[in-house]
DNA sequence: GCGACAG
DNA sequence: ATCTTGTCGC
């Protein structure tokens, strides 16, 4: 059955969180990679209709092999701290609609780089029970010193003596991105396969990609009917 | 109590 | 996140 967060009050949440994150694993993936996910969500302003997709590209060539994307419903608000309630119902239905799942999946946010360790890629990985990476824009919790300008630089975001994501300059001249291990990943692979994802722009292809794709099917699935 | 605060 | 064209800067 689909999951449903839809009634839940914060601190409810916040102890669904406190509960799964006694499963979380960041011991090293031992399979080979090679497919690798991302997956996002767009929405409307003051819309609770979300347009969830993931994309699956072969790696490391980078090549786009499959796409799914799902209408759904959000009534949960969007709250620092608990963005998963809203979004991972979505986008656990996208995932289920892959022909092939990809080895590795990339979300856009935090995985352990959260107060409490429980990101949306940390979320998505412990429910659905597979690797995942969050690679965020802006930071959440903790604090960090601004890595070289150099592309590929990196410095650590430090939460109560803690390295909870690598900070990484992934272009000359733009601001870093936060790379964190989700689940079933460590920290250093998952900053490795962040680094062989970046081409020609400042996020990463699987993001950027998802991101693109849904809004393409925002726009797409707006312009067909009319809401 | 005050400030911060993924998308 | 989303609404939006041109434009300043490396």
């Amino acid at each position: 059955m689909p999951l449903d967060y839809n009634h839940l009050t914060p601190s409810e949440a916040v102890a669904i969180q406190k509960e799964l994150r006694q499963q979380l694993d960041l011991s090293p993936l031992q399979k080979e990679i090679t497919t690798i996910g991302g997956a996002d969500i767009s929405f409307n302003k003051y819309s609770t209709t979300v347009y969830a997709g993931i994309v699956v590209l072969q790696f490391p060539s980078l090549q786009v092999v499959e796409t799914k994307a799902v209408v759904d419903i959000t009534e949960f608000p969007y709250i620092p701290g608990l963005l998963a309630f809203r979004e991972v119902p979505a986008l656990s239905k996208a995932w289920e609609a892959l022909t092939t799942k990809p080895d590795v999946l990339v979300l856009d946010g935090h995985g352990i780089a959260h107060p409490r360790r429980m990101g949306i890629a940390t979320h998505f990985g412990l429910v659905m029970q597979t690797p995942t990476i969050g690679c965020a824009k802006s930071v959440l919790a903790g604090k960090y010193t601004d890595p070289h300008k150099e592309p590929g630089s990196y410095t650590d975001l430090i939460h109560h003596n803690e390295v909870i994501a690598k900070v990484l300059r992934t272009k000359r001249n733009v601001k870093p991105v936060f790379v964190s291990p989700g689940n079933l990943i460590s920290m250093q692979q998952s900053l490795d396969i962040i680094l062989q994802c970046v081409r020609k722009y400042r996020i990463p292809e699987p993001t950027r990609f998802a991101h693109n794709f849904v809004n393409e099917e925002r726009r797409k699935y707006m312009s067909e009917v009319g809401k």
